[in-house]
DNA sequence: CGCCTTTGACCCGCGC
DNA sequence: GCGCGGGTCAAAGGCG
């Protein structure tokens, strides 16, 4: 399908926080997250943007500990920041550290229970701590979970406080991979779902994906900004309707994605391939970064 | 048959 | 200390 040529170098420079784009007719998108040392610190040196410039960081961010991201984008977040909060992925190396066999033994038999919860508990005091880095974005689609070209299992479902729509957890399938995704929908618009990703994938695409070979079919909704988000790092045009994503990526100067029908006019294209954020993008959007094809 | 989703229960941190 | 909300687990069931 198609390749990503990823786009020439034309514009590399620097995004200022407005002007990386017009917002002629971009609608917009976006990302943010999290890690002081991550995105924070992109947006800043790529967009010029400081952390604390705005509320949109604030906001959205998931700061390293505040487990609200996701859900804060769409309420609005107290910015509450404390240290550290769940533990859970910050363990998480071995993905079934101390919670497994926790549950485990509950469920299963009832004999030996109890020992679980400490265990768990202690240590997890100390590994709490770190988080991985957060992305969240709203995307208008159809369908919850888009592709993205990684494999997913589901792995949990909750309603949301103050929506209609419950929110789902997926974790990435890949052995070693501890990339875990969120995904609900806005209450506010039901059209909009709003992924958060957390974590990096340290495998490559599957290649054999089972449904889809890539991602390309992906996105097929639209990128909308969270509404925390002021500034738009990200555009894409305005509800195209398909490979919104692709497109914001590709305005990026990630190369295109979709399927050509993005529409997003390069007037302004910017290169951010050059930092970290590239690889963030990449990790979360690998569809579109590797959809080349040989 | 293997993989994935569903679902109810549990853990954990936080605010009151 | 209690309740709430978010996050996770794992058994059971479904599907290709």
């Amino acid at each position: 399908m198609m390749n990503l040529p990823t786009s020439t170098p034309s514009s590399y420079g620097n995004i200022s926080s407005q002007n990386v784009y017009d917002p002629s007719s971009y609608s917009f998108t976006d990302c943010l997250q999290s890690s002081p040392g991550t995105y924070e610190s992109i947006l800043q040196k790529k967009f010029g943007l400081s952390p604390s410039s705005s509320e949109v960081f604030n906001s959205s961010i998931d700061q390293e500990s505040n487990r609200n991201v996701s859900s804060d984008v769409i309420g609005e977040t107290p910015a509450r920041v404390s240290a550290s909060s769940s533990s859970s992925e910050a363990d998480h190396p071995g993905e079934d550290s101390g919670k497994s066999q926790r549950k485990r033994e509950l469920v299963g038999d009832g004999e030996e229970d109890q020992s679980y919860k400490k265990v768990g508990k202690t240590k997890k005091k100390e590994e709490k701590k770190q988080r991985e880095p957060r992305v969240s974005f709203m995307t208008k689609s159809e369908v919850d979970h888009l592709e993205d070209g990684y494999r997913w299992r589901k792995y949990g479902q909750k309603a949301v406080k103050n929506s209609p729509y419950p929110r789902s957890y997926y974790r990435c399938t890949t052995q070693r991979c501890n990339v875990k995704k969120r995904v609900e929908r806005s209450f506010q618009d039901p059209t909009v779902v709003i992924t958060t990703y957390e974590g990096q994938h340290n495998h490559p695409i599957p290649t054999n994906l089972r449904g889809s070979s890539a991602a390309a079919a992906m996105y097929p909704a639209d990128f909308m900004a969270p509404r925390s988000f002021t500034h738009d790092m990200f555009r894409t045009s305005a509800y195209t309707s398909g490979g919104a994503a692709a497109a914001a990526l590709s305005d990026y100067g990630y190369g295109q994605i979709g399927n050509g029908s993005v529409d997003a006019n390069p007037s302004s294209h910017q290169e951010y391939r050059q930092g970290g954020e590239y690889e963030l993008l990449k990790e979360i959007f690998p569809s579109i970064f590797f959809k080349q094809e040989p």
